[in-house]
DNA sequence: CGACACCTTGAAGAGGTTCAAGAAATGTGG
DNA sequence: CCACATTTCTTGAACCTCTTCAAGGTGTCG
């Protein structure tokens, strides 16, 4: 499995300008008209390229825009006062960063890229002024934050109510859906990220899931050589993640 | 302790208006002069009044609405289609719900009173009209959900990393300190949720939440009686839950 | 090739859950 | 207002899942 763009063009070659964007419809699908669009394009200032490791933004950094992800693969995490550090999410093409940033003006989270990566970076007060003209951004923007507290509603469930197993079973059901809607395989899948970056968004020990995804592997659900992972059954997998309710 | 308005008049005496509400530098607080804030009071259609277990929206039922709690105070919780549930957050005075359902048109989990309550309904269609035309108001909406990612984080932070003590530690001092930012005490406070809503919102069940109850009374960090609770060493309840790192 | 980071596996241990029973508070109806 | 039923909360004991500690294996990159 490679990882480039849906329409497996480099991004170099790539416009910028959101009117010329292979992503619009996952980024910033609005439904606007052609003319429109392109006045959407004074959004994006620039675009920024990473390497793997580096950090887009940390936590307390100045707020001043969102990030829309071209290209690449992103973990954001916040930390407690004594050093403990969540992973909150997982974000790649088309998924918006820097939300958290709003509030306070200052970002309460790290972004680091998992893999070399470009995102548009998109100036706050821009977002804002084009809203305030158009109401389809408006509402766009408003789903965009509202999809966010939808996910993290959805975390939740997992870290207070699911076993070590159905974490595990979740999260690869989840990515696979992710990768398979931007085009990529149903069934395979490279994890970006390490076993310690797993477990922190997943509530447990980097033991526990490498002994869970041993024992997916021995029941034959999951075909695992280290970050390459090829799910055998589907089913076997969504069973665990939810099971019949047989009370 | 009573649980009236942090002015002390009962609810049936307030106006219905933005402009003229005592809550506003909490719910709405966008510095508009007084003209504007007039405008503003056309976001807020009607209010309406809950009793204790009344639902206020439930999951799959359509979004029309954002809510204000003008009094009262609630839970929002969101289930597996197994049936397992899982508390989302506590609500109080000032504080907005429902910006879950703007992604889908669909709320996506349930919100109940826990004690007669009294809401402010905002057709989202209105804020985002007024948005447009308040740069303030619209900044203000951005932040509301800023906000809530940003605290949604935060549970994930306590329920990915944090053992019992240390998350009923993190709850007690949260929710002490909204209700001091709201005029109550910094040490007494009556719990409007039972043992066992406490503990889906922390992922712990209800014989370890109250093992945990029993624990910091018998250390003498907190006085309990039934929902009434009291605080007698605010420093120690910090200490637990954020450890001086010691390696 | 060697150093380093990352991953796996085993065994012992701890924190939290489950099961069970009883106590306290709350609500209901006479 | 009291008696009874019901819900909520507390506590104990056994159990289990996950963590911790430890060691060794695998892969990667200079």
């Amino acid at each position: 499995m490679t990882y480039l763009n849906a329409d497996g063009m480099k991004p170099e070659t790539i416009k910028i300008a959101c009117s010329n964007c292979n992503l619009s419809e996952l980024c910033m699908p609005v439904g606007l008209n052609s003319d429109d669009m392109k006045k959407l394009d004074e959004v994006v200032a620039v675009r920024r390229k990473l390497k793997r490791g580096d950090v887009l933004f940390r936590n307390g950094d100045s707020f001043n825009s969102l990030y829309a992800i071209r290209t690449g693969f992103f973990k954001t995490c916040v930390a407690s006062e004594d050093g403990r550090e969540q992973v909150t999410g997982f974000q790649m093409a088309g998924e918006i960063m820097g939300l958290d940033g709003i509030v306070s003006n200052h970002h309460n989270c790290n972004a680091v890229a998992l893999e070399d990566a470009e995102v548009c970076i998109m100036p706050f007060d821009n977002v804002e002024v084009l809203s305030r003209e158009f109401p389809a951004l408006q509402h766009h923007v408003h789903k965009i934050m509202s999809r966010e507290i939808v996910r993290d509603h959805g975390v939740m469930l997992l870290l207070g109510n699911m076993r070590a197993e159905e974490r595990l079973a979740a999260f690869l059901l989840n990515l696979v859906q992710r990768l398979h809607a931007r085009g990529f395989s149903q069934s395979e899948l490279i994890l970006r990220m390490s076993r310690e970056e797993i477990g922190s968004y997943l509530g447990m020990k980097i033991e526990t899931v490498s002994r869970t995804f041993s024992k997916f592997s021995e029941d034959g659900i999951i075909d695992v050589k280290q970050r390459n992972i090829r799910i055998l059954n589907t089913e076997a997998l969504k069973q665990i993640y939810n099971p019949q309710s047989c009370h």
